[in-house]
DNA sequence: TGTACATCAGTGAACGCGCGTTCACTGATGTAC
DNA sequence: TGTACATCAGTGAACGCGCGTTCACTGATGTAC
């Protein structure tokens, strides 16, 4: 029921450009369905996406020349979820209490809430095409180096070089992405196993942070 | 040169057994091979590997009802190696100096000479078929108990509680598998860019180390 | 040891199917006058 | 504002191709007597 007569974009009367990026947005939207269904996305066809997308297959190059390059948008648009993700856990991280478990319990919500998109990157981190490997790996370092200058923004680690920050914050990040593709996973409405998991990486993460403590001196050491 | 009447194997005069045997080994080097030409195992395709194994499409029904059984099969052998890496890092470990850079060493080295195997684990650990993957996490929680058991008998980390060891192990095995990767898509020739990585690994693994030591108080006061 | 038969790894041909890609098209939207 | 033309997202049909799978087969190897 359109109210006013300032035409709110719910009905169909967007201009060509608008329905052209709604679709182009379906596409991604049908690989990451797809992914969701266990299929990898190496394996999808243009056929299939379009299907999925609900538009005829030679449609599919109206928007992207082949998969690849629709891949290479999805990388894109994960990046922009990581870059979320990392403000979503500095603000979560001014508030007093355990920083570290309270780091863990937002990355652990933000993977479940973006399921698909983090699928997308476990699988193609190093499997089907190179391209979308760098991209990928591209996006992740990005994401490693924001959080080493949010560490030095903190103010802790305060005796390790930029160097010693980024390897550190790399080492966590692995660990990140380890620890996803056992959430993503695991079988559904599991709690239990689903708060040992986090458990458990809290405590690897406890390590790791202790380690970057202990690191000083080796620092001096060299 | 056969010298002697006892028929050494190198001539074809093998058993039917033997001759199915080695068609077998054929097919997984094969798929192997397919793999260390950029291909994710997932897209693999039946014809595709008999080709390489020099047989007709249909004779592969003669050894694996599909391409996912021939990964379980590959997945062994993995295992069979990751068994075997961890006699070696033993026998490197017991000589003096540093451990920890000596046993990188030992690694590093290989998954270079193990190339394709630990492509094909990278690729299929979060990629393609459930099957796989499960079997390969499989594979890799044997080889992190096995590591943790290691640590047990050599007596270092005394404080830490089996699971304590079960999970330092674990980022020690996420971090190992996220080096191998970036080992495997290294331009080979670049002995500057890996030693660097290597470098960076045995920071890395000094700063678990580090925090698994640092981790004891920890444990107390839990 | 010799013979007759069974086994079975690998062959060759054929099938139906979904794939990526091309082509000429349609008709609604956008633009120029 | 109205008209005439251009643009272009999506259509429908067609193509050649490699795929997985089936079938009846061949002929060397293995086995029983």
């Amino acid at each position: 029921m359109p109210s006013s007569s300032s035409a709110p974009k719910r009905v169909d009367s967007l201009s060509r450009h608008e329905r052209k990026d709604l679709t182009r947005r379906n596409l991604l939207q049908a690989a990451l369905h797809l992914i969701g269904e266990g299929r990898s996305f190496t394996s999808l066809g243009i056929r299939e996406i379009a299907r999925e997308a609900g538009i005829v297959p030679n449609a599919f190059y109206r928007h992207f020349r082949n998969t690849d390059e629709l891949g290479l948008a999805l990388v894109e648009e994960v990046g922009i979820t990581l870059r979320r993700l990392l403000r979503e856990a500095r603000q979560a991280g001014i508030s007093e209490g355990d920083v570290l478990r309270r780091s863990v319990q937002v990355y652990h919500a933000y993977v479940k809430q973006n399921r698909l998109q983090f699928m997308f990157i476990s699988g193609e981190r190093s499997g089907g095409s190179r391209l979308l490997r760098l991209a990928i790996r591209n996006d992740v370092n990005h994401f490693t180096s924001e959080m080493a200058q949010d560490f030095r923004q903190l103010g802790v680690y305060k005796d390790l070089s930029t160097a010693g920050l980024q390897m550190v914050c790399g080492l966590i990040v692995n660990s990140m992405l380890a620890a996803a593709i056992d959430i993503l996973d695991l079988p559904p409405d599991q709690p239990l196993l689903e708060a040992e998991m986090s458990e458990n990486f809290v405590k690897q993460m406890r390590v790791v942070l202790l380690g970057a403590a202990a690191w000083k001196e080796e620092g001096r050491r060299a």
